[in-house]
DNA sequence: CACACAACCTGTCAGC
DNA sequence: TGCTGACAGGTTGTGT
């Protein structure tokens, strides 16, 4: 999926042209996404008032005029764009269809149909399934090389594994923890509970760096990854490890000496340096 | 509780 | 060209 730096490029593109505005039309043309589209949730919306679009983790928030909040996920191969042109005819996993006041027109468009859209309040929203259990933001003050450790301590699994658990830190994905491993020296591989503290200093430094400097190219672009206007972000060619299985190690100590390994953790791949990251 | 793994669904690509 | 199988950015439920 988008990870968290795509969901920010996608909540800050539909930031710019919702907010303000007024649902005019909301149509969902297939409910049986990840979690059911709610029966009532064009009923709801229409009408509404965009107040603002922010971001927990890789969830996009959507806060409307009444205290309703919709809560979406992009899933692996979800996208929110806004339609070149309006009038055209409904994509191929067009789902929903969003038509404001001014005529603009987002769709969301998800051919493995694993996002979702949900209705929440802002009463509520604290406390949803969904975002209740997740951890700290990481390019928030509260992700901090103690507060990792604190909360990695008894993992004897991998930490790649620990990584990707939402519960962790919330936002990593598949690519970002594989970078953030790359650029901090330390191996997939190693107990998570037996990061040392100037390794998770260096961690949480890459963590945030890593994230830091994909937001500001616009996210990665996937195969199936597009920004709320439909522009392709511009950081997949900065990738250093991930998808990158037998290339030369670029790091200062290999100097192309090691190349870049694909292995397997829970069923994921990772990519790593088998010489730099100990 | 921690962890591995399968499942959810569709598209793409490599190999035959 | 066509078929088959492996694989893909995520999350959740199940079983050990």
């Amino acid at each position: 999926m988008p990870e968290l730096p795509e969901v920010e490029t996608v909540c800050r593109g539909l930031a710019q042209r919702l907010v303000g505005r007024r649902l005019r039309r909301v149509e969902v043309r297939r409910a049986d996404l990840r979690q059911p589209v709610p029966p009532d949730f064009a009923a709801r919306l229409t009408g509404r008032r965009v107040l603002a679009i922010d971001r927990r983790a890789k969830y996009m928030l959507w806060h409307l005029d009444d205290e309703a909040v919709v809560l979406g996920h992009l899933g692996m191969s979800g996208r929110l764009a806004v339609k070149a042109d309006p009038a055209a005819p409904p994509a191929t996993h067009d789902h929903v269809r969003f038509e404001t006041d001014d005529e603009l027109v987002v769709v969301y468009n998800d051919p493995r149909r694993f996002g979702l859209l949900l209705l929440a309040t802002e009463a509520t929203l604290a406390g949803h399934p969904l975002l209740r259990e997740l951890g700290p933001e990481p390019l928030s003050a509260a992700f901090t090389a103690a507060s990792l450790r604190e909360r990695l301590g008894g993992r004897r699994g991998p930490l790649k594994a620990a990584l990707l658990d939402q519960t962790v830190v919330a936002g990593l994905g598949n690519i970002y923890v594989c970078e953030a491993l790359y650029r901090a020296h330390v191996s997939p591989l190693r107990p998570a509970g037996a990061l040392s503290a100037a390794e998770a200093r260096r961690l949480v430094t890459e963590i945030k760096a890593v994230l830091s400097t994909a937001i500001a190219a616009g996210g990665s672009t996937l195969r199936d990854y597009v920004q709320a206007d439909g522009e392709l972000g511009g950081f997949q060619s900065q990738f250093v490890a991930y998808d990158r299985e037998g290339e030369a190690c670029q790091s200062r100590t290999c100097r192309g000496g090691q190349v870049i390994t694909r292995i397997v953790q829970s069923g994921r791949a990772t990519y790593y340096c088998p010489r730099c990251q100990k």
